[in-house]
DNA sequence: CTGAAAGCGCTTACAG
DNA sequence: CTGAAAGCGCTTACAG
């Protein structure tokens, strides 16, 4: 039998054992002030051989003096997605602020001057920390690197910005997504299929690394043949229109890779050709997609937990802020998911 | 644009604007003693406007003086499984210890009467609180309803009981898993395959019931054929042997579902015949898995995130003895994640 | 270089 | 039926 105790050790009791007070036990811990080498070395050794590990409780009541608040910017757009994020956010919101700190958050347009004047607003609301989940424009870019200067930490959720290092990215990684995409479409052809791609956009970097790992996986798969890729704008009226033309197009076509928004409209075209089998995978878990899985013009989708993503990415600010920890790694990728029929529901 | 504040109010602005003191606003929070009705619906009152909610930390810093202590009993086999539930505990003891939460952690072998033992030894220590992998037997049961009766907590996870109700099973639903199984030899067979099995225990309910759900998905796939269930008793050496019989006893044999254990005995047996190829499908995310994943004898593991199951557990006893929150549902699952190799590696 | 005191939000005896 | 005080573990001025 193995056993194993945990038991609490206090700052009162290593001070008590060193034979010093409270204050110099912290400034030890903290490297703050000055203190004798001798009564330093003392203490520190005490600390290692009991494993003392300060009380997260603790140091949360005091932060409550210091008045945290922390801003958070996601992007205000119909996309039922984007309410999981925020979903997830407010779950930490309402934790953070029984703790004391205070969280605003803003939901914005899909506009560049949007997003900069949101992060104007939340400065002159005196936050200490931002999440946002950027839009991908210089503007936006620059002002970000203005706050981590004034040493306020920045974590960057679901999507990234080039020209700016965040104290961490939470969100999920895109290209081993689109190889998961190829893998099945793999298994589910006996590695035999001629592969309609609809995208969002080409210029949208999770779309094209989506596409990218997708290749990655095929290239060594003759038999797995890419027909053609078309964009849709992320619109299900436009999606509607070209992924009807690739399947008239291309009578081979048996399957079909829907790497962005308008899955709806790809729906519905598919249902339009009744006579033809072409098999789909998409991303994402909406409402509307949820439809099509149950019956049965989706065969998979492949999901990011975006509502994890928006308590993740608090949760590193709270370690930030309250234990002074930065995350061990700058990257920070949530499960990738693969959801059928079956465990859809849960 | 939206704006959402979060600020936080404290028990002492209740009993500011109610003009009471802060030990009868907490006695209207948590009913504790007499409370005059005028005064008491005027604290509710501003209580309510207010949406005040009590501060964790300060709530767990009151908690240390009452020296609360959790008991943790898994189960000690050499099954890698085993030791992501346990990392998952500990992850949340050390966390916990710092908030000055004592957990005792017991790894105990695979008897009842290990396990009975166990339990006396956490008695005897004083714990308030139970989390405990159970073996399936009357005399477990019955110790644990003793438990209960002395109005001490008990939370199991992973396996289930018979003849006992926890306030919490945390766990996985084994019956979706055996459905997700069978939607997935679905799509990559395209409907037509003839089964073979290979379960653990035919008593075991956790294997039963994962066959239960299979069945429950295949019933109206008449080309989808379940050729024979055998018994592998959870031991690889016994997998491989039956594992070879299955295969040789049927030649028609495309696809292997393996229910439980002894999956690297199966995929030894599925190698010694190269000329077959049979799509297999397996459960849980153990390093021998994942070789047979990478080199492609096995398609797909369906997993259920062990180390979630040990954090989930001793979060749902910190929210009762802290909170005094019992959990929504009596039954928390985890996730049914699907693993192919590409998204293996996370 | 170090210590004593006050305070974060809550609950627990105790006093009235 | 209600209030005042002490204390949980930590940090923050302030004093020496």
């Amino acid at each position: 039998m193995d056993v194993c105790f945990s038991v609490m050790i206090t700052s009162k009791q290593i001070a008590e054992m060193a034979g010093v007070s409270r204050g110099t036990v912290d400034r030890v811990i903290n490297n703050r002030g000055i203190v004798k080498d001798s009564t330093r070395s003392r203490i520190e050794k005490i600390i290692r051989l009991l494993n003392y590990k300060p009380s997260r409780a603790g140091k949360v009541l005091v932060s409550h003096q210091k008045k945290i608040k922390i801003g958070c910017i996601i992007i205000k757009a119909p996309n039922p997605f984007y309410d999981d994020l925020y979903r997830g956010i407010m779950l930490k919101v309402e934790e953070y602020s029984s703790y004391g700190i205070e969280v605003i958050v803003e939901r914005v347009d899909f506009f560049c001057e949007a997003q900069c004047q949101a992060i104007d607003f939340l400065l002159s609301q005196g936050i200490n920390a931002l999440v946002i989940q950027p839009i991908n424009e210089p503007p936006v870019a620059e002002k970000l690197v203005n706050l981590e200067k004034q040493g306020l930490p920045v974590v960057t959720t679901n999507t990234d910005i080039e020209e700016f290092k965040p104290i961490c990215h939470v969100g999920n990684d895109f290209f081993t997504c689109g190889k998961t995409a190829a893998n099945l479409f793999d298994l589910i052809t006996e590695e035999k299929c001629n592969i309609g791609i609809v995208t969002g956009f080409h210029k949208a970097r999770s779309h094209s690394d989506r596409i990218d790992g997708f290749r990655e996986y095929v290239k060594d798969k003759p038999e797995m043949r890419i027909l053609a890729i078309e964009e849709n704008l992320d619109d299900d009226i436009e999606s509607f229109a070209v992924t009807r033309k690739l399947i008239s197009l291309y009578p081979e076509m048996d399957a079909l890779f829907l790497v962005a928004g308008g899955v709806y409209g790809a729906g519905r075209a598919l249902k339009s050709f009744s006579g033809r089998r072409i098999k789909t995978i998409c991303f994402d878990d909406v409402p509307t997609t949820r439809e099509l899985i149950r019956d049965g013009t989706i065969l998979a989708a492949i999901c990011q937990q975006p509502v994890r993503q928006g308590t993740l990415s608090l949760e590193v600010l709270f370690e930030y802020l309250i234990d002074n920890k930065r995350p061990e790694k700058d990257e920070l990728y949530t499960d990738i998911q693969i959801k059928l029929k079956s465990n859809l529901d849960l």
